[in-house]
DNA sequence: ATTCTGTATTCTGTATACATAATTATTTGC
DNA sequence: GCAAATAATTATGTATACAGAATACAGAAT
């Protein structure tokens, strides 16, 4: 008929969701996995060929991944995968840390048991996928863990934010590969917070995730 | 010429800033002083006639908002001025609390004298305006000095986050006129803020800013 | 050889046109 | 008279065309 089902079928984009959002997330992934690296110019039309979509759409999508940071619109010189300092990724852990912090303390105040069991499944997976050693599997429990928490304080302000630094750093935590030590500790402190979540122990809780997110610092830092 | 020069001249938009951000932050300027209240359908025809653009920017700018929060965008049904309910107001400002309070520990490590006597004057012209009654000028100022502390921190993320948050809050913020006793105990919170500040005074600090929040709160939550 | 200037090309920014989906109004059946 | 279905209108979504700005290139002058 018209272009549409052609390029649906041409290039896999494309189902029933808006195609705004879909724009926006495939290039969010694209970043995200550095298919698109840190610094790189942004050409609309080869970019919106790749994708199978016109220029107009493509820039609102464009519009839209700045405001997340995910990007840099310089005016009159179109976009770039925005790239982050050492300092950015430090800023935005101790930003993470401090968002993570406040989740746990509401979390432990408002949360279901169920939810938290919930909580609780996602880690078993997740070690179940450590012990196999399947680091990606693992990697992206990991983010789901954490993304989960943060829900679990039931304020949908602070887990969109969570989520949108979250965005910002998937792409250096990835990148940071830790040793076999490192790991295990990692997972000996997700443990420990998910222990400290089901005895509703905020204390020990904000703790554990305060020395989580430093450990993280530690990890990526030469990496960036 | 062109279209440009008419239609700045015409309704005195556009001078030599991106016009994406001229219509970005005029709209934002619509929804925050409620010419453009909350739930109202945004037409993209009139409401681009009305400032002088065509839809393509306006819908670029109405993609921003959206990730801003400000705009709900309804796929194939267009944008509407968002509105918060009371736990949402709730929610952003416990939100914006631990924001601030995150700022104020960093900002004691990190801020120098100087930048802090930056604030103390923003401080001393907002107390003359109280004394003045004008409710406007120390409104502004206000929201001012909550930025500048915020920028003490040196982290830029948290600030973007923090007037991102703001911006939000802001109409509604305006809206929860206080009473005189109230209006003279914010002053005092204020007044304190600063001194513990300059003291490098980190745990009255963060208790008089949790305080102030939570108080902001009590003044809205029935206008809400 | 290098730098400056003028030209050509490419890319972005905006407007407009067309197609599709949503909404409203109207008409038909009960 | 009311409800449901259908037609008409209006709004959104996408593509394209055109204008202006930025960049790259080439040639001339120092």
């Amino acid at each position: 008929m018209d272009g549409t089902a052609e390029r649906a079928a041409g290039r896999g984009i494309i189902e029933r969701q808006s195609l705004h959002q879909e724009i926006v997330s495939r290039l969010r992934d694209m970043i995200i996995e550095g298919e698109l690296q840190p610094g790189e110019r942004l050409y609309e039309i080869p970019l919106g060929e790749s994708l199978g979509v016109s220029r107009t759409p493509l820039r609102e999508a464009l519009k839209s991944l700045a405001s997340e940071g995910l990007v840099e619109l310089a005016p009159g010189r179109g976009a770039v995968v925005r790239q982050f300092s050492r300092k950015d990724v430090h800023d935005m852990l101790v930003l993470i840390r401090s968002m993570e912090e406040l989740a746990a303390r509401l979390a432990c105040e408002v949360a279901s048991d169920q939810d938290i069991g919930r909580v609780r499944e996602l880690h078993n997976r997740m070690r179940a996928h450590y012990q196999a050693g399947e680091r990606m599997e693992y990697y992206k429990l990991n983010q789901q863990i954490h993304s989960s928490l943060v829900a679990l304080a039931d304020n949908p302000h602070l887990s969109a934010f969570h989520a949108t630094l979250q965005a910002r750093l998937k792409r250096i935590r990835f990148i940071g590969h830790e040793g076999p030590e490192r790991w295990a500790a990692a997972m000996a402190e997700h443990e420990a917070i998910v222990a400290a979540l089901e005895r509703r122990d905020v204390e020990t809780l904000v703790e554990i995730i305060g020395k989580h997110l430093h450990n993280a610092w530690l990890r990526v830092r030469e990496a960036v």
